[in-house]
DNA sequence: CCCATGCTACTACACGTGTAGTAGGCGTCA
DNA sequence: TGACGCCTACTACACGTGTAGTAGCATGGG
């Protein structure tokens, strides 16, 4: 068997997408350390984020070491896997699971603001400049 | 006030979309009749469709009127209103809240086949070369 | 030596979502 | 006219998620 690389991408709630942010941000990281960086944000009390942690840790998201009799929390899953997971979440739920539908939409819709959209090719223009990369 | 356009987007949920897919793509429809298109893809006992319509009516995402004793069903909530809101959520979710941020990943994400960003390349050459649209 | 603090482990609980089931009414065909 | 089938209204129930609370152990300061 060996790799198996899409064992089950975790599906991140919106919670626990807070979490890995702060955590992708600044690693490895205490709970405590987490919940000073995220407190604004949500105000949560430390125990929602050690509940929310407990649960990154279920999912394989996150690794939990004790240091010294405290918990210390590092990401085990990358952004950018976590990113790919959620679009093509989005794609499957809402544009056919077709990629390019997407992208039209994004180019189409009105309520996507035209500074976005003006974004958006600036940056393609970028991309195909620079060519295809690596 | 006045307007007040974004008053509570309803935030579809993935069997809610399988629903609203069916019935944007025939509508007015009875359960019955979108049961049968939702069937192969869903395998959904009729009471099953009939408590999501009953939701997304709550949500006011679509319209029930009884004709002659009976449901029929035609949506509210528009298709690219809901796409919009979808997109909103994975970019504040997963992307900063930033349109780039999203647009940048597409194209230098790996895990995205190449065969997307192809894709993605091309509609973006197609929307230039037609303008920014009327 | 004992209390305040801080950490961990476990529990709680409401709401959303996926997925139905049951009861009861109505028309229709035999 | 009674059984069959279809529809509606209501109920169910487990699991995920948001958001904590409580109990109990350790440790350091007075």
């Amino acid at each position: 068997m060996a790799k198996r690389r899409n064992d089950a991408l975790p599906a991140l709630s919106d919670a626990e997408w807070k979490v890995m942010r702060a955590l992708w941000a600044r690693h490895p990281a205490t709970a405590r350390e987490l919940l000073a960086a995220l407190t604004t944000e949500t105000g949560w009390a430390y125990t929602t984020l050690r509940t929310l942690l407990a649960r990154l840790v279920e999912k394989g998201a996150v690794s939990e070491s004790k240091e010294d009799g405290t918990s210390v929390y590092e990401p085990l899953l990358r952004e950018d896997r976590a990113r790919s997971t959620a679009v093509r979440s989005l794609l499957e739920r809402a544009f056919d699971g077709g990629f390019g539908s997407l992208v039209h939409f994004m180019l189409e819709n009105e309520e996507l603001s035209s500074r976005d959209r003006t974004e958006l090719e600036r940056m393609l223009l970028e991309s195909k400049k620079k060519g295809s990369r690596s």
